[in-house]
DNA sequence: CAAGATTATTTGACCCTTCAAACATTAGCA
DNA sequence: TGCTAATGTTTGAAGGGTCAAATAATCTTG
């Protein structure tokens, strides 16, 4: 059964017709379209393409019913929803309301591969009870969101700690330098240590390590947060 | 400054301006294209429209440079595609290519607080090394995708191991039951044990418990991995 | 059963994103 | 400097997804 790339609208439809075949009622035109807050209008009309596409067995008035390729693909995407669900609520410990939206969002573009990594990380996790009550512990205590990164000049940045960089604003010579290196808006930075009089500083990045003055540094703006290593 | 919801194909312009602005030749139309993988005509009526969202000074023929709010706003963008890559080559141990391709997917859908968890866990993951070793050595054992769960019937679920439910093809009574319960697909299910004979069974499933027979239990599908409680 | 209420579909329109082809500008080289 | 190659823009058209309004089918109830 050849599959070809679905777009994420036409997912949530086979998704939500999945859910709804369920239901005594099964999966009405009206009911869609409550459950994906579209117009009526719009559910007949993509109800209609689904059913040329062979996804869906359909007609006018009727009750939508997934064909078995139809049902194939979207107990797929059942699948990547409820295994990014899982690692939400389970693992990272969010509310169920916020997994199911971020969820939502994410099923259509995470691979098998990472879900399946996701689901090794949540099971090593609760295989090791000892930790995972720690885990648990260091996620509650951080309850919403923590303080956002801190901005600075990557002179400012601690030593060890790693920072992303938001911007390179130095004279042409050692941007040269710089992005040969690949320190672009992006990358992950360190600073490995600072000379005794601060000048010149010894940066790490992508494996690479180069040396610069505090006042070039100064001009590499990074995002990074305290007491991070 | 108030920024209203972007759509995923502007957000991947801006991030790509953003990290092109960077080079030696600046942001330029062909360039952009090729970065994106479409036609220059199609990166020319996006930077008009983003010109005129006031994310973006350019005028034809020129060199596009991003607005203090535009630039703010591709940052953010940045931010949330490093925070995702970094949590799938750090923590996840996957494969630089595999993880740029999910993040350019997932980077348009995943929230604040998401972002922040993931960045956590692997915190807490790399402050215990000898946890952090193990992780390690269990995530390259399994190497690239483990074998996919295994389907049947919630008869054959061995007991304690969790399952998802794939569908519900029971009788009219015993449905309405389950559909009270929240058994429907999607849904995690578990069988807390089975009587003597096999015959009835208990079944939990969202904190509730039922017992059903194990001919009505053979009914529902459900998806799970051997070998994992 | 028939009339009104409910539920669906059709139609025509719009926006976004994209392309190919025709046209315009700029850059580089002689 | 001026001509060609490279680069960029405009135009016209298409597809996907959406809506509001008009129309049609189905259901419900007296």
């Amino acid at each position: 059964m050849k599959i070809e790339r679905l777009s994420a609208k036409v997912e949530d439809y086979l998704e939500t017709i999945l859910r709804l075949s369920e239901t005594p009622r099964g999966a009405r035109t009206g009911d869609i379209a409550a459950a994906l807050n579209v117009q009526p209008s719009t559910v007949s009309a993509a109800l209609k393409s689904l059913t040329e596409q062979g996804l869906l067995n359909y007609e006018p008035y009727g009750v939508a019913e997934l064909t078995p390729k139809g049902r194939h693909v979207a107990e797929e995407i059942a699948g990547r929803h409820v295994g990014l669900l899982r690692f939400f609520t389970d693992t990272l410990g969010l509310t169920p309301e916020e997994s199911e939206v971020t969820a939502c969002g994410m099923e259509h573009d995470v691979t098998p591969l990472v879900l399946d990594r996701i689901a090794l990380l949540g099971e090593f996790l609760r295989s090791h009870p000892e930790l995972n009550e720690k885990w648990r512990a260091v996620r509650s205590t951080a309850k919403g969101e923590r303080p956002p990164g801190v901005e600075s000049g990557l002179d400012e940045l601690p030593p060890g700690v790693r920072g992303v960089v938001l911007s390179v604003d130095v004279g042409a010579a050692l941007r040269k330098r710089l992005v040969e290196m690949g320190v672009t808006p992006g990358v992950l930075i360190a600073v490995e240590r600072v000379a005794p009089l601060g000048d010149p500083i010894a940066v790490e990045v992508r494996g690479y390590r180069l040396s610069m003055r505090k006042a070039e540094a100064a001009k590499i703006r990074v995002k990074w947060r305290p007491g991070l290593i």
